[in-house]
DNA sequence: GCAACGTGTGGTATCGTTCTCACATCTTGT
DNA sequence: ACAAGATGTGAGAACGATACCACACGTTGC
């Protein structure tokens, strides 16, 4: 069933079916027939040859490192918000934290497929930066800052130093476990705020931990520094994750120093003790940019918005005296 | 840049540059020059012409109540595990548990774009049947049950059947919190399972409280289910969502009966006490979801093919005395 | 010697749309 | 009354690939 038949069916051109389709300018009358034809045979136009035409295809392409992350998930849920509305798809690529993977992908969509792309972004190397320097896709990045390209990204160094004075406030000796500084938000950034409210307060780490972003991570990392420095009495996590594989820790030991995570993600609350945490505004990252995608979309005008995002310090007993 | 222009540069027709890039049947000599001329102007063949000619879209649509949910994010990474590596991807679609969605999204995929469709359902009503009846595209369904369509499900009655064991070989007032009848995998199967393991032990439930998939709707049911019958010494909870919520209201109140949970999400080993729950290998679900799939594309025969997973109950705190 | 087959090649039709153009008709304003 | 514009229509050319067919050549086997 194609428009072909529908015009032969409804007794038109071809034209007139797909001026119906998509303009107007379509007399009464054969809107009428084409109408009646269209909802007898249940005629649907077909994505495909529309996509070859039109060279739109309504899909958004979406890199991320992995799905089962509740940041993660809310960005997604924040895009598909916007996007859906619009008539637009996902095409969803995780890339399992593999920097090639996620290359790959970039290139898979640059050449085709997608309208626009926008990328949950970890680590920017050399290889990133010459592919999105001549990227023929609209693209958004999203949860980093990064130069030359429209982005969605989270005030993390502030976030990280305000969270930080929930420790500063009472503990003298802290701890930092924290993740590579190829994530510039994660890595560098909450780094850079973290140490700022220690010099506010004349402080300085008492030891530096570089993990991953599991539980197991921060569990074992908290091991090791308070072996080495068992009079530690704060320590700060770069993530939620890792701050509750630090509490898992220090409850079978029952060490109860002060913890901070960030990203308020959905178990801060269900730990025992809750998680002092900040709260980033994923789901509307996502929203926002979906939003400037869209806008780039509409006006096909590559424009590097970049929108710093506000967050929400948390305190609840894991800065406390639990 | 498109086939025509490589044909040209390489001196040989259209036909032979297809060949080239598809079967085969091109002299060694004809292969280098063209190989070398793709080299040099980066040509890709156009995605949109492919499908338009081929018929074929390399797409897979997913449907998923929503992206934020542990056991859904994992059948999704396990469906990307298997497809990905085939060369597809992965279609994305939350339908926010709305029904209206779900089937507007069955119908858009159905008309185009996917060359096959893997939906998570969770509640089928008549609209469902009729059109799964008549589905053009290849589905396979995971999560559900569901006569007549490829699908790969989990034994949720043994399973609630098993963990409830964990609680009636200590308990004798029950009480249970489902959510509905309409879900038949986590509100039917399970309640079922649930009372079988209750009448073994000539037991009849306490309470009944039908709810939302919620943390606080877990918190509330047990509010109300303990205000009317304080005695109540052990709580059967849907999932480990609600039951979380269980927890949550149980500790506040110091009030230390036992409970179960279902699905063993991330949060199960990070609440206090830890929660007894049973192990369903979504990631595998999700795997054989797509090789089913896989197969029925390849094969182009509409299989019935039911695989029903398997489960782990694991017993943790919260069914102990804690 | 020639039928049968495998290999290699190009021409042309085809997939199902939308776009451009030419042209016809119907409203306007002056 | 007539130009200018809005409205309405169809023919035919794209879009960029693959599929099908015809044909050419070289090798076999009988």
């Amino acid at each position: 069933m194609n428009i072909n038949e529908i015009a032969k069916l409804a007794g038109v051109s071809r034209a007139t079916v797909s001026r119906y389709l998509n303009n107007g300018y379509v007399s009464a009358e054969k809107k009428e027939k084409i109408h009646r034809v269209i909802e007898e045979t249940g005629y649907i136009p077909s994505t495909q040859a529309q996509m070859l035409r039109t060279k739109r295809t309504g899909l958004v392409g979406v890199i991320i490192p992995k799905i089962n992350s509740d940041s993660i998930s809310r960005i997604v849920a924040g895009i598909g918000d916007v996007l859906h509305g619009e008539g637009y798809q996902l095409l969803l690529a995780t890339t399992n934290n593999d920097e090639k993977e996620e290359l790959e992908y970039l290139q898979t969509f640059q050449n085709n497929h997608v309208d626009g792309v926008i990328l949950c972004g970890t680590i920017f190397e050399k290889e990133h930066k010459r592919l999105l320097k001549k990227y023929q896709v609209p693209i958004v990045i999203v949860g980093q800052y990064y130069k030359g390209e429209a982005c969605v990204y989270h005030d993390d160094c502030n976030a990280a130093k305000e969270v930080t004075r929930l420790l500063t406030k009472s503990c003298k000796r802290i701890a930092y476990i924290g993740v590579t500084p190829k994530d510039k938000a994660v890595g560098t950034e909450r780094r850079k705020g973290f140490l700022a409210a220690l010099s506010e307060r004349s402080l300085t780490e008492v030891a530096s931990e570089q993990v991953q972003f599991r539980m197991e991570d921060g569990y074992q990392a908290i091991g090791r520094i308070l072996k080495k420095y068992p009079d530690t009495d704060g320590v700060f996590c770069a993530t939620d994750h890792i701050a509750i594989g630090v509490l898992q820790y220090l409850k079978e030991k029952d060490n109860k120093i002060k913890v901070t995570g960030m990203g308020d993600s959905g178990t801060a609350t269900i730990v025992e003790p809750k998680l002092s945490s900040v709260h980033f505004y994923y789901r509307e990252s996502g929203k926002e940019a979906a939003r400037v995608l869209l806008e780039m979309l509409e006006t096909q005008v590559k424009m590097k918005k970049e929108i710093k995002m506000g967050y929400e310090v948390i305190e609840r007993d894991s800065t406390k005296n639990w």
